[in-house]
DNA sequence: AACACATATGAATTACACTTCATATGAATT
DNA sequence: AATTCATATGAAGTGTAATTCATATGTGTT
């Protein structure tokens, strides 16, 4: 496998606003206003975020009326956070700090 | 769980050149001259890369004389990779490009 | 203890992705 | 077709991590 696969993915995933929208679609599937509004992100930030993800098929898009919705590609980035959980609290005290 | 956990975690992977070390201790565990010989990468430049993967834990090290030898923590990557491939290939085409 | 080999570290620069903000596009309603 | 609501897009500016290079530290050998 191609190494650049790796690299554009986790790139795409290496910032808090993406983390941050990745986990408000986990409950449900939202429209960019939703997002905006429950995370108090300005709306081009978050379209462009979006878009990203998008980009990588974290992220799937529906129209509805005006409204484009937003829902979560599950079957990657779920079990990727669950093993990023375990790897915290096996590895790191459950919190990483960061180290740089 | 925290979010800036995730953001940790995956701006540490982030990076070729880390991502090609962390292929490149799949096959055996590697002093710091054999990868920086191996992935033809100045040394101080493995040294910074593998400093802020042990960090996170994702990398190991054990001393032997006067080398330094690192190793994968396959607990957690070796997984992640793997999802990642079957993302890529499911949803990608196999081959991610990147999109910005 | 001097030396050589192996690796780590610090700090300035560079590179690249995120942010910002203005504006464009698109869809529905009147 | 004009207006409004909803979202996307472009491009300049900003921020943060990677790179670079000089040097320090550590380990074994003579």
């Amino acid at each position: 496998m191609n190494s650049n696969t790796y690299h554009v993915f986790f790139t795409n995933l290496a910032n808090p606003l993406k983390i941050n929208i990745i986990l408000n679609l986990r409950e449900k599937e939202k429209n960019v206003s939703d997002i905006s509004n429950e995370l108090r992100v300005e709306q081009s930030k978050v379209s462009h975020a979006l878009s990203s993800l998008k980009c990588c098929n974290i992220v799937e898009v529906k129209q509805k009326g005006k409204q484009r919705i937003y829902f979560l590609n599950k079957k990657t980035i779920v079990p990727m956070l669950n093993l990023i959980d375990k790897h915290a609290s096996t590895f790191c005290g459950s919190k990483c700090r960061g180290c740089r």
